[in-house]
Order: structure tokens, then C-alpha cells, then sequence
DNA sequence: TTTT
DNA sequence: TTTT
């Protein structure tokens, strides 16, 4: 039925890009997302969350994001189980993402090269969208 | 800083009230919420998503929402750690709720009564939430 | 940039079906929204939102949709001026929809049939997205 | 019924700033939010959508925001009809937002100070909202 | 496992 | 652990 997430928060570490046994890329990292509010000791909590970005997406994220980037993500909340390298049964519920929007500039240090491009950045969606 | 969930979905259980032990009533369900495609296989995917809600709207949800109930959920997104019964640590992403809006009827053998009630059911938000 | 909008309410009529000259589908429709709170004379407003679709979602939503029914619309807010027909320089703010979800049955006086259809509706998305 | 609305777009004017008869603030500015798509003449079409805030939030927004600076706003999309100054009757559709993050800095030339902020700038909501 |  |  309806499932829609927006987020804005940045990113914990670089996003690990794989690709499917049919070559579909895929490409994870997670998002710090502070709360619009302090908690009881005065500090203000952060929620990690799991995205997941597929296709031509995963491959401008892996090329352009890295560790501490601030970006909007759209998408939908997805559930899946799995076995961990011990064995043990888990959860996860990530946001698969069907557009990002890069909202800062990559730091100097970066690797990254993003001359003469509008301050706000650039705006990328799941290469399926189309126009309407 | 943003962070901005909408759902819309099916109880899976009955909702469990409980309170804090300063008295702030919190109560706990699951959505089904099936996935807009179908998958290989020709099946619909369904995701599962815990929901909390807390206060006034806990209790209205304990009193009137049910296993099977469709609902529309705002909320924001929350990760948190814990321990299992086994002790093993695990992570909670659950959707903490701000508004929970009732989307069809109890069925007939619920002991609940809607009586005169409009089509569409009703509109909870949680108790701070005033009119702008 | 970053730009959606989710949205549950009723037709206010029947949604109007047109074709461009190139024969594409477009769809419109009212949503009568109510809001969640009451006014200071105790009353519910409502907001009256314009709704557009294209395509072979017009198409759906012509078929099946009609005044009264309750739906939940997720898109995009579009602005776009115009001039009436007395010639007076008019904008209009519309929601472009890419997904509508019929969320009650139809009335019993209606043509449509939804028989066999399960409770909750069905759920119909722009073409051109695709499973990720 | 459910009404949400998620913008990220630049100011097109600095905030206006008013109080109603009784002393409630409300400060309204339009957002220029770009459309994730190029038109058919290779441009990017661009929504100008007008945005209402009130109490505190208008006031923090008044004082810290200008024409051009790139902000996040959430809300619920409101109609309403007026008279223009030519006595022609006209319809607003505006975002009620309950929330703005600040997403870029002032600019140099501006007489807002923002020394010592995070980069990310700050996260301003409708003072009614409360931790939960 | 966590960002500024 | 899962709803219709």
C-alpha cells in the first residue's frame, strides 16, 4: 500500500557498492539523522539509518557521496531477514531509495570534483523515472 | 533533521498497551504494508513495520484498532538498541507515530462500536499536536 | 529539488478524462481534504486540492474512480498560470500524481464492479515506475 | 484526512512578516523548488510554491531567512479564497509549514550572523511540537 | 558499525 | 511473530 520516507541527514561512512549475480548494481551506506529535538540530558539523539540505492542511482551515489555528505532521500521502508556471520537470525528494515539529492559540497580532501556546479548540488533519481 | 515517514497498512496483532513507570501510556503494533509491485515469482512482497505511539494516542489505538485493521500512519523514524531474551543485541528501526487515522471498520465480532461514525473512521493525533 | 506530497480524501465529482493532441491521457479530480483539527466555531474545514494524472493511471482512475470516493494520492505540487475564460490571468497549484490507491468500495449505485476485489482496494501506480 | 507536503527549494524573496489582531505572528515567502526533470526544451522547470508559517517559527524564519537561501519545509497544503485588489476572486493554495530546516548559510552580504553554526544550519519547528 |  |  502507501510507503513513502524523506530524510535528510549525513552519511556515516562511504557508500560499498556491489553488484548482483546479473550485474545489477546496488549500493548501500546510512544516514545520521539527528532528532528535531534534545533528549533529557540536554544531548540531541541521532537515529542511523540503512539505505539501499539501486541501478545507475548506486553508481552516482558511489562515485559522488562519501563519509559525511549531507543529502534528502526519498524512498520506501523495506523489511528483510537474514542470517548474520554467526548464525544468528536478523532484521532489517532500510529505506530503499528512489531518489537523492546532494545537499553540500564534497570536503576539499575529497577525491570528488564538482566544478561549476550550482550550489545546492545536483539532483539524482532511480533511472526509471521518467518526466510526467 | 528531516525525517518523515507515511504509511499506510495492516495490523497484524491486536495493539499491546503499556506504561512507563512514570505513568506515559505507550502502545506498540505492526503494519503489513504490501509492496506497490509484485515480485518474481508473481507474489506480492509484504514489509512488516513496528509502530509505537505513545500517550493519549496509545490509548486510543489500544481502544479502538484491532488485528486487521487498515490504518494510515505519520511518524518519524527511530533506531534503537537492546538486548534480547537471550542476550544478544539487537537493533529496533521502528516508525513512532504522530497521527494514526482509522481506514475501514471493525469487523462484527469486534467488541468495538463505531456506531453513526462516518465512512473513512476517524482522526487521532497525538495529544500535542494543536491546530495552526 | 526535493518535492512530494501524500494525501487522503474523497472526490469531489468524477474525475474529467482528456487527451492531449498527441493522445496521451491526462486525468483530473478534486480531493476534499478534511483537516485534522476543528475550527474555532467547532466545525472541520476541509481543503479542496486539484489532482492531476497522466496516462495509463488516468485511464485507471477514469474508470473507477468516482464523486465521493476515498482515496490516497501520493505526487508532486505543480504551479502553472493560465488565463480563464474571461480572460483573467489565473494560477493554478496541482498535485501531479504518480500513485492513487482506492481506499473504500464503490457505491452501490455505481456502475463500476469491483466484485472479488479484495478489501482495502487496489493500488495503481504511474507506468512507468517499475519494481526495485 | 492525511495532508503532507515535503519541499526543499530557495527563497524568492525575503520572509514578510505580520500579526494578526490578536497578536499571533505569520511570516509568508514563496520557495522556487526545481523539477527533478529537464522540459522538452532541455530547461528545468521550476514551481513557485508559497509557504505560511506562524507564531515563533515565523519569527525565527523572518529573522534568519532571505531571499535565496536554500531550505527544507514541511507541512500541509491549505486552500483558501480572497478577494484581490481588483475585487477579482481568487484561490491561494499554500504549505502550512510546521517545520524549516535551514539548509545553507546567509550569503556575505547578508546582515544575518550565523558564526559558530553547525554546517547543516539549524532546525527550526512550530513551537506547539514537543519531543516524543 | 556510526555523521557535522 | 505477521495483515486482507
Amino acid at each position: 500500500m502507501l510507503n513513502r520516507v524523506v530524510l535528510i541527514g549525513r552519511l556515516t561512512r562511504d557508500p560499498e557498492l556491489r553488484y548482483t549475480t546479473n550485474g545489477t548494481a546496488v549500493a548501500t551506506f546510512a544516514l545520521a539523522v539527528e532528532r528535531p529535538f534534545t533528549n533529557q540530558n540536554g544531548e540531541r539523539d541521532v537515529d542511523f539509518i540503512d539505505i539501499v540505492v539501486w541501478r545507475k542511482l548506486a553508481e552516482t551515489c558511489a562515485n559522488h557521496l562519501g563519509k559525511g555528505r549531507l543529502v534528502a532521500v526519498e524512498g520506501r521502508l523495506q523489511t528483510r531477514s537474514y542470517d548474520d556471520s554467526n548464525g544468528i537470525r536478523r532484521r532489517a528494515v532500510e529505506v530503499v531509495a528512489d531518489s537523492v539529492r546532494f545537499l553540500d559540497w564534497p570536503k576539499n580532501n575529497s577525491t570528488d570534483n564538482f566544478d561549476g556546479q550550482d550550489f545546492g548540488g545536483d539532483f539524482y533519481e532511480d533511472d526509471i523515472d521518467v518526466p510526467f
